[in-house]
This record gives structure tokens, sequence and C-alpha cells, in this order.
DNA sequence: GCCAACGTTGGC
DNA sequence: GCCAACGTTGGC
């Protein structure tokens, strides 16, 4: 199984939308970015993510599993474009800001951090670890 | 609200 | 195929 971070604008599609949705989940469509769809493209069923909230939140405030595989957006008749479905499955006891992120050495080569416009991006086993950790501690 | 970084587009 | 211009994103 592989992680990944998803990330999006609260006021366009946030977090308490995705758990709205339940287990039916949703696309996460209107992405046009290649790298993006490329990675999406890589997902499979049971993937994990996190769902990062970007703007004025800038933190990790939940994880989200994938649910179906790379299909057409339908937000789009551009066949270049192609999305997964998500579904919300636990939100984060403490959201984990780009802040702390930030503050940990380990996490400096996260893409969130290197390369802040990607909107999917990869997580190795190890980033997840250490923010799932930081997510259900205290600082 | 501003600005830097980046990706995409289109003219040549 | 290159590169300048432009639009968008997201942190500050």
């Amino acid at each position: 199984m592989r992680y990944w971070l998803f990330k999006s604008e609260p006021s366009t599609w946030g977090w308490d939308d995705q758990v709205a949705k339940g287990d039916a989940g949703e696309e996460w469509d209107g992405v046009r970015n290649y790298q993006a769809r490329n990675f999406m493209r890589e997902m499979q069923v049971g993937d994990r993510g996190f769902f990062y909230h970007s703007q004025k939140e800038r933190a990790i405030v939940g994880i989200v599993e994938v649910i179906a595989e790379a299909h057409p957006d339908s937000t789009t008749d551009d066949d270049r474009w192609e999305c997964v479905d998500i579904k919300a499955v636990t939100p984060m006891k403490r959201p984990v800001t780009l802040d702390q992120i930030k503050a940990t050495p380990d996490l400096a080569e996260m893409a969130l951090v290197k390369n802040s416009r990607l909107s999917v991006q990869p997580v190795t086993d190890e980033e997840w670890k250490i923010v799932l950790n930081m997510g259900v501690t205290s600082v």
C-alpha cells in the first residue's frame, strides 16, 4: 500500500464536505496538472492519503482512502484528465500544521514543503508514520 | 492583498 | 523545439 497527500482549499472542497459523502466517497476531480494526474494513475484501491487544507488553514486534517482507481474526470470533456475516488476514513485528533511539518527535519523533503503548488503528491512510509504520530500526540 | 514559483500556451 | 507571456496557486 502506498501513501499520498490530497490538497484542497477548504472554501471549495473541505474535510467536512468529504465526510458528508460518507463511504460512497467522491471524485477527486478538477485536477489539471500532469504530475498530479500521473500520481493518481498510480493509486490503487485501499491506498491511504492525508487530506490537507491549503490557504488560511494550512494543515493536514484527516485521512482518506482510495476507493476507485483513476477514471475520466466527469467535470471535463477533455480526456487528458482523470481522477480517483476517495472517502474520508478518520479525522486527525490534532491537525498537523504546515508550520509543524516545516519544523520537523525528517519531513523537510515532503513535496508539501518542496513543491507547495502540487495538489496531489506521494508520501513516503516514513513521512506517513511521523505525521500520523504528530496527529495523535499533544504538542 | 501581494508576490514568488511554477506550469501551460502560443508565436516564431 | 524554444522561449516569452500569461494565468494560477498558495504561502506570507
